[in-house]
DNA sequence: CTTCGTTCCTGTACGC
DNA sequence: TGCGTACAGGAACGAA
C-alpha cells in the first residue's frame, strides 16, 4: 500500500522520466480512473493533450506534475496504483509485448499518456481502481482538490506545535488522528502501527489525553520510520519501469508489529496482537502498548 | 461544528 | 475441484 515513503520513491523515481516532456496523447482505458475529473475522461485528456510537465511534486500520498499554466496532472495511487514508465507498444490482442515486464501491468491499464518525443510512455496501472488521476487548476501551488490536506511530516512547513494543540482538542483515539489527513498527511495503516510501536502508544490512546512530550514522540516515530522506509526505497531505482508495489518492498523486513500477528514483539516478546478498528487490521504490543484505561494519562 | 460508519474495487487465501 | 467468505484499506461522503 504506497503511503508517504513509497509515493515519494514514485515522485522522484519519475522525475528524470517526465519533466519537461510535452504529452501528446492520453487514453483513458477505464473511466473509473478519472472518476474525480468532474467534466469527464474526454475532458481529462483535452486538458492534458499539449501540455509540458514539470518536476512532480508530493503532499502527503498525493503527487502531482504541475503544467506552466496554473495547472497540474494531480495522482493518488490509492491502494494499488502504479504509475510505471514504459516502452514498447500495448498490441491489440492484449499480449505484452518486449516492452513490457508484467501482463498483470497490461491488464490493469487504466490510463496511458504518450508524449510527442516518442519516448517512453507514462502508464496509470491500478488493479483494485482506488487511485485516479484527474487535472486541476493549482492555487498557492497546490492542486485545489487537496487544499484540506495538512503539511506532511517531512515537509518544513509541518507544524508539531499545531498538531500537537489539535490532537489536544479532538475527541478521537490517536490512530484515527494519524489517518486523518486534514490533521497530517501521508501516514497510512502501516507506519500509522509501526510509529505508534515505537511511541509506546495504544491506537485507541485519547487524543486529548496525550501530554506534549508523547505527542512528539510520536510525531518523531512517524518521521524517523518513514524516512527509514524512504532510506530503503531509495536503492535499486535506477530501472526503466518504475514500480511501486508496496506490499513487496524490502521494507516488509523492517516492519515491528504490522503484519505480524503472534509474532514476539521485538522489544519485550510478547506475542503480538490484531485488534479490528475502522475495518481494517491494527497491530500492537499488549505489553509495550496497554489499552488506555479510562483517566489514564 | 465534529465524529464515525459505509462504500468503492479485485485478487488472494483458506475452510469445507 | 469449486464455492463462499474474509481480508487487504485510502478517502469521499453522508448520517448522527
Amino acid at each position: 500500500m504506497p503511503e508517504l515513503p513509497e509515493v515519494e520513491v514514485v515522485r522522484s523515481g519519475l522525475e528524470r522520466w517526465v519533466a519537461g516532456r510535452t504529452i501528446s496523447s492520453v487514453e483513458v482505458l477505464h473511466s473509473r480512473a478519472t472518476r474525480r475529473h468532474g467534466a469527464g475522461p474526454a475532458d481529462f485528456a483535452a486538458r492534458l493533450t499539449g501540455q509540458r510537465l514539470e518536476v512532480p511534486r508530493r503532499r502527503g500520498k498525493y503527487l502531482w506534475f504541475p503544467f506552466d499554466d496554473d495547472a497540474a496532472l494531480l495522482a493518488h495511487l490509492g491502494m494499488s496504483g502504479q504509475l510505471l514508465v514504459g516502452e514498447g507498444e500495448l498490441p491489440e490482442d492484449g499480449r505484452p509485448s518486449a516492452g513490457t515486464s508484467d501482463p498483470s501491468e497490461l491488464k490493469h491499464l487504466r490510463v496511458r499518456l504518450s508524449f510527442d518525443d516518442g519516448g517512453p510512455d507514462l502508464r496509470f496501472v491500478d488493479q483494485r481502481t482506488f487511485g485516479h488521476l484527474m487535472v486541476d487548476d493549482l492555487a498557492n501551488g497546490v492542486p485545489a482538490v487537496i487544499a484540506h490536506i495538512a503539511a506532511d511530516p517531512l515537509e518544513d512547513a509541518f507544524d508539531g506545535e499545531a498538531f500537537f494543540q489539535a490532537l489536544r482538542r479532538r475527541h478521537t483515539g490517536i490512530k484515527r488522528a494519524l489517518l486523518d489527513q486534514s490533521l497530517i498527511s501521508g501516514v497510512g495503516n502501516i507506519y500509522a502501527d509501526e510509529a505508534l510501536w515505537r511511541a509506546e502508544l495504544h491506537w485507541a490512546r485519547p487524543t486529548e489525553t496525550l501530554t506534549r512530550a508523547q505527542a512528539t514522540r510520536v510525531i518523531d516515530a512517524v518521521r524517523e520510520v518513514m524516512a527509514e522506509a524512504l532510506k530503503a526505497g531509495g536503492t535499486s531505482f535506477d530501472s526503466l519501469y518504475v514500480n511501486v508495489n508496496g506490499e513487496s518492498g524490502y521494507f516488509d523486513r523492517s516492519l515491528n508489529v504490522y503484519g505480524r500477528r503472534d509474532e514476539p514483539c521485538n522489544r519485550c516478546g510478547t506475542p503480538i496482537r490484531r485488534d479490528s478498528f475502522m475495518n481494517r487490521s491494527s497491530y500492537s504490543c499488549p505489553v509495550c502498548q496497554p489499552r488506555p484505561r479510562r483517566g489514564h494519562f
